[in-house]
DNA sequence: AATAAAATTTAGATTAGTCTAAATTTATTA
DNA sequence: TAATAAATTTAGACTAATCTAAATTTTATT
């Protein structure tokens, strides 16, 4: 099996790859709070095991078999999540950290009871897509809020952001999963939304719009 | 913090003591499986942290903060072990291992929520007695069945060895918690012990009474 | 009490993961 | 395209946890 060290930087990884083709080390630094030089003695070592394509210079890229790693640990941590708000009563801003060491629990038969005690949820409490125990999940195809018109509308479904500020900070304007959203009027000066809901209007800055995802 | 090293040390010493005042390095060294300069390293370590109580060649003893460490973790492993047997339909054989997974997950708000969650529970699927946020638990007063005379009964309240192969035996005999037992009879030869049950009669090997506990 | 055996500790290495500082390679820009 | 800046790797060191082998202390046995 793999060190915890280890599954955390295939996750990395795995994240990093949705955005750009190949990841470089100082994106990996920067997101595992890490440094350059550790990176790239890790990355030689993951090459090792052949879960990662790596170049030096050039950066690097999951091979399927480090990728089905990734998306296991990722199904653990969303499941987690899912559990401990679900049956605990936790709230969506306060599960990230414990599943970030609940991810590393080794046992897949027990992952798969979890996820069938909970009905097999398809999305996390954040909208993420939860990985079933092949490995498969829906990419649907979120737009973020800044990027409708006036008029048109949309169902909120996921956020860019999972820092615990930014979802208390949804909470308290009531912009949670599920809610549905129409853009009332865009403020010329700053661009920051006016979004009419189900019992009340709220304003978001064009940053917060940048980060909350919906479904038209 | 403590590390997860530290964690397991703590919990073996606490074990151990429960059998002899003191805990020599050789007798932590086999229950760890690791060897015993590797424990006399661990015992200063954890002397400089003031865990337990360390003199060389004369063996340990647990600090108050350093027992309260323990009965924490073993708090953790027994509601772990009760949510993957009562929520997840494991079998009682079949949860240790993940358990000692499991009891390192740091947060004592989560596993404060999960007590709840499954209503307090007081014993594990073992019958062994699972500490309150506060650390309390019942010592309840268990006999070995090997301890009992003929005729005398009781209820299977625990086991004294925690083995899969020993807990699947005790299975297909239908020798689990709860169930009552009188002894019929004591074969004079090997002493082996043939008893009673609701629906049908056994016969035990005086080592598998010896680790079947009951109260009377 | 002297000697042998057992238990424990010390000495010196090793591995995983990390770090700083220096060297090297790649990318940018004048 | 040559100089400069940025990114990355290499070199050398450190900590936690482990190991083997040797030295020391305690316990048991003549
Ligand atoms: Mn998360
Ligand atoms: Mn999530
Ligand atoms: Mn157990
Ligand atoms: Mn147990």
């Amino acid at each position: 099996m793999n060190t915890l060290a280890e599954e955390n930087y295939l996750k990395s990884i795995y994240h990093l790859s949705l955005n750009a083709e190949n990841v470089s080390t100082n994106q990996l630094a920067a997101l595992l709070n890490t440094k350059a030089s550790s990176v790239t003695d890790m990355l030689k070592k993951l090459a090792d095991k052949e879960l990662i394509n790596y170049t030096p210079y050039q950066g690097v890229t999951l091979t399927p078999p480090g990728e089905k790693i990734a998306i296991n640990i990722i199904r653990k941590h969303r499941l987690w999540e899912f559990f401990l708000v679900e049956k605990l009563n936790f709230k969506w801003d306060e599960v990230h950290e414990m599943a970030e060491e609940m991810e590393h629990i080794s046992s897949n038969e027990l992952i798969d009871r979890l996820d069938r005690f909970m009905g097999y949820p398809k999305y996390d409490p954040h909208g993420d897509p939860i990985p079933d125990c092949d490995g498969k999940f829906k990419v649907h195809d979120l737009k973020p809020v800044s990027a409708i018109e006036i008029n048109e509308s949309g169902i909120i479904c996921g956020v860019r952001d999972h820092s615990a500020g930014f979802l208390q900070y949804l909470e308290k304007q009531g912009l949670t999963i599920g809610k549905k959203i129409k853009v009332e009027d865009i403020i010329e000066f700053d661009r920051s939304m006016i979004l009419q809901m189900e019992t009340k209007t709220v304003q978001i800055s064009r940053e917060v719009a940048n980060n909350l995802l919906i479904t038209l």
